[in-house]
DNA sequence: CGATATTGATCAGTATGCTGACGATCAGTA
DNA sequence: TACTGATCGTCAGCATACTGATCAATATCG
């Protein structure tokens, strides 16, 4: 029988535990509860003002039915807010407050450091050859997810 | 702002989430309902036979609160057994069954084609180098996690 | 031996993620 | 314009994962 360390299947989920755990133990010693997909919802809808949750989840990757849920919960927190689109009855623009802009600025020095923490086993040549092979490797398989990564149409 | 492709995090759970989806597609198309998480237990618990709950989890790095329910799905289908330790009152022996060994056997091409899938985007030099590059990163974040690797101890 | 600490399994609660379905709305076309 | 199909958001249901707690049983140590 094939070793777990032999399956590429088991090392991605493996390293993505990792991840989430460097992730969620970094912002919390910086004092705050964001989890990593809150996160990075939080940080494209501050680059994208206005935009609707198909097109954030596209954008990173999301299913559209986990969206509901995460904006849900960043807009509890007061982080971000939805509101009514006046072109399209159906959409909900998506905005970021001013509590949203000051937690993602203080918090980014945490989600760098994780970061850094979760490749500290490898050298600097080592942990980019790995994001490249990655990014390499997603985008051969990015339509083979219910949510691939779709970038914005102009 | 840093670009979600410079995130180690970010491409950690975009390669996972397609290594799911192409699980469960190459599965389902061999006529069988397992997910990774069931068919890398049930491969363990056969590997291991009789062997407690809490070890399982070592051996593959779950969370012991995770396993109990995979346990009782795999049981629940027939595939694994629980039964009562006779040296320690606490613990549950457990053992895979004659259904459980017959869909392994016939699920495995499955398996290894999915793993082929989601490299699909790679030489195999650079699926080998990939996975050496996780397994490095990996073992250094080990115990970042709650659910670390555990070999058996003897 | 007995008090204490630890361990195995489970549970409640919360947060991703998925499938499949739905109602409301919009877009394209006959 | 009326019909048809697609799209946006949501929901119910299920399966990982985690935190923190609990109960029963075992280990350890004075």
């Amino acid at each position: 029988m094939k070793d777990n360390n032999d399956m590429p299947g088991h090392l991605a989920r493996r390293f993505q535990q990792i991840a989430v755990a460097v992730f969620l133990a970094e912002v919390e010693d910086a004092g705050f509860d964001l989890t990593p997909v809150q996160y990075a919802a939080l940080a494209t809808i501050k680059a994208n003002p206005g935009l609707d949750q198909v097109t954030l989840a596209g954008l990173i990757a999301y299913d559209r039915t986990t969206i509901t849920g995460v904006i849900d919960r960043l807009v509890q927190k007061g982080l971000a807010e939805r509101r009514a689109s006046s072109r399209d009855r159906r959409a909900r623009e998506l905005v970021i407050t001013d509590e949203g802009r000051r937690t993602l600025r203080k918090i980014t020095p945490a989600v760098e450091s994780a970061q850094r923490i979760m490749l500290r086993g490898l050298s600097a040549k080592e942990g980019e050859e790995l994001m490249r092979l990655l990014r390499k490797a997603i985008a051969a398989g990015n339509d083979l997810s219910r949510a691939p990564l779709r970038d914005i149409q102009a």
